[in-house]
DNA sequence: ATTTTATATCAAGATATCTTGATATATAAA
DNA sequence: TTTATATATCAAGATATCTTGATATAAAAT
């Protein structure tokens, strides 16, 4: 039970939902370059990142002083489930802009 | 994305995935036997079957004084994952209990 | 008509989540 | 070794959600 309201609480943010959205359409991304695409201040970013991680959304590679978030693979029927869902939903996703020096 | 995140948000309450998974099993139940089985006070009960409904889960029936609630069909490809997914958890379920005569 | 039964809704306190700004950590550059 | 860059975490206020108890509605029984 813990883990199923972690995966489904961790969906349950707009700005979430449009981070999974943005990740799957774009690949990997490092937390600056979503913070400029997003338009986000870093905290609140870094916070929705790690929420979506340990919910089994996503996955982080770190490279230097980089940390570059993706889609987790492979994920198991109910989470592709949602990510395919967000993908129909119609959602405003902001460009990606690249920001840092990675 | 509303209806997404009133979707998913109905599934983030631990008392709402137990009556999900419970009239999943035992069909219709009208509100009093759910809230006898479930030890539950009325108020309650009825919020979360409201909520419940109006993200697109549960139907409501109404004879006489008595609404019985049931899981809502057809269920689109993400609900009805969201409830395969609930199926397999591991919850402690109430027995049915008949409490009125309906 | 009055009372009882089944259900719904509302107000208010308790609890959880989100956002921001400040601070911590850790790698790389100077 | 000092400074700059990238990311993470924490504290506190703002906002949302949950629970309870009280009240409302509406059908059936008396």
């Amino acid at each position: 039970m813990d883990i199923f309201l972690k995966t489904v609480s961790a969906l349950n943010d707009e700005t979430r939902v449009k981070i999974v959205k943005f990740l799957n359409i774009h690949g990997d991304c490092c937390v600056c370059d979503l913070e400029v695409s997003f338009d986000m201040i870093q905290s609140r970013l870094s916070r929705h990142l790690k929420i979506l991680k340990e919910a089994g959304f996503l996955k982080v590679e770190r490279t230097g002083r980089w940390a570059y978030y993706s889609i987790r693979t492979p994920l198991d029927e109910f989470r592709l489930s949602a990510i395919k869902e967000i993908m129909t939903l119609d959602i405003d996703l902001p460009e990606l802009k690249k920001s840092c020096n990675s």
